[in-house]
DNA sequence: AGTGAAAGGAGCGATAC
DNA sequence: GTATCGCTCCTTTCACT
């Protein structure tokens, strides 16, 4: 396992690839500049270094009913046990997007994706609410998306 | 452009597309439980309505050197043409990922994703408090990612 | 709407440079 | 390491149910 850096080729492909993870293999080729075939090989060996963790179909959210986005800042009783207990709970927790450990008064911050408040308040309430533990919780709400992005920076 | 409600086997389609979005047509009909043939076409057709907005490869950030994930709230003199300007100065800034204009004493949340505090120290500096009318930017720093999802919870 | 067959093209291995 | 060949399978369209 050996990890000899990426080349130049190398972060032209993620950087085509995050762009339109379904181009085939022979735009992508073009786009970067080989020939089908070395480029195939690299994207195999992206995928398998991990590099590549996988590809998604990006969805409309509103247009799927996902009228409510929220961030909600969490604070709990800070121990291993609570901790470990907290984590399992929000992974169970579909709507829970995502889920980071920050810096700050905060301990955790949740994205949340729900149809409407009606819903929000019930995964607040009786979902995060409940689980053990949990001290906080401030909750705000997206007004509007200017940006939203799943790409790096790859360009700079 | 009617819009007839999605069924089951649309949802079932957007689904597993969001869980893996190279699945070839075949692989799909199969989950989905269709033949080829209509699977391609709600796949096409979901697209040309908008509920599949694109395609992306998900890329490992820290395997790739971007080892800092910070949000930072943001605000700003609000005015229509302050929001304007911010807006589009954000939108030229690519290690802002994502931006949001949110509920709350705070008027933006973004996401900057950085190798390092260093390129942090710049983008926050350098871009963002130059950018006329930002009063105020606090900022949080990701240290552990619980979860991260891109996907809609679809299965509820 | 879904099915089935047929043509074009892509993926992917083998081989040569 | 990269390019070319060739076979197989997928994609995609069309006619039919």
């Amino acid at each position: 396992m050996a990890k000899p850096a990426l080349d130049a080729a190398d972060l032209r492909i993620l950087d085509a690839l995050q762009r339109n993870g379904r181009l085939s293999n022979v735009d992508l080729a073009e786009q970067v500049g080989l020939s089908p075939s070395p480029c195939l090989r690299r994207v195999r060996d992206l995928e398998e270094a991990g590099y590549i963790q996988g590809y998604a179909a990006l969805l409309d959210r509103r247009r799927l009913g996902f009228g409510v986005v929220a961030f909600v800042e969490v604070k709990i009783d800070q121990n291993a046990e609570g901790d470990a207990r907290f984590r399992q709970a929000v992974e169970r927790i579909p709507e829970v997007v995502s889920c980071f450990v920050m810096t700050g008064t905060m301990d955790y911050l949740l994205q949340v994706v729900v149809p409407d408040l009606d819903a929000f308040a019930e995964v607040s309430m009786r979902r995060l609410l409940q689980i053990p533990g949990v001290k906080d919780v401030r909750s705000s709400f997206v007004l509007d998306v200017v940006k939203h992005g799943t790409a790096l920076p790859l360009g700079r």
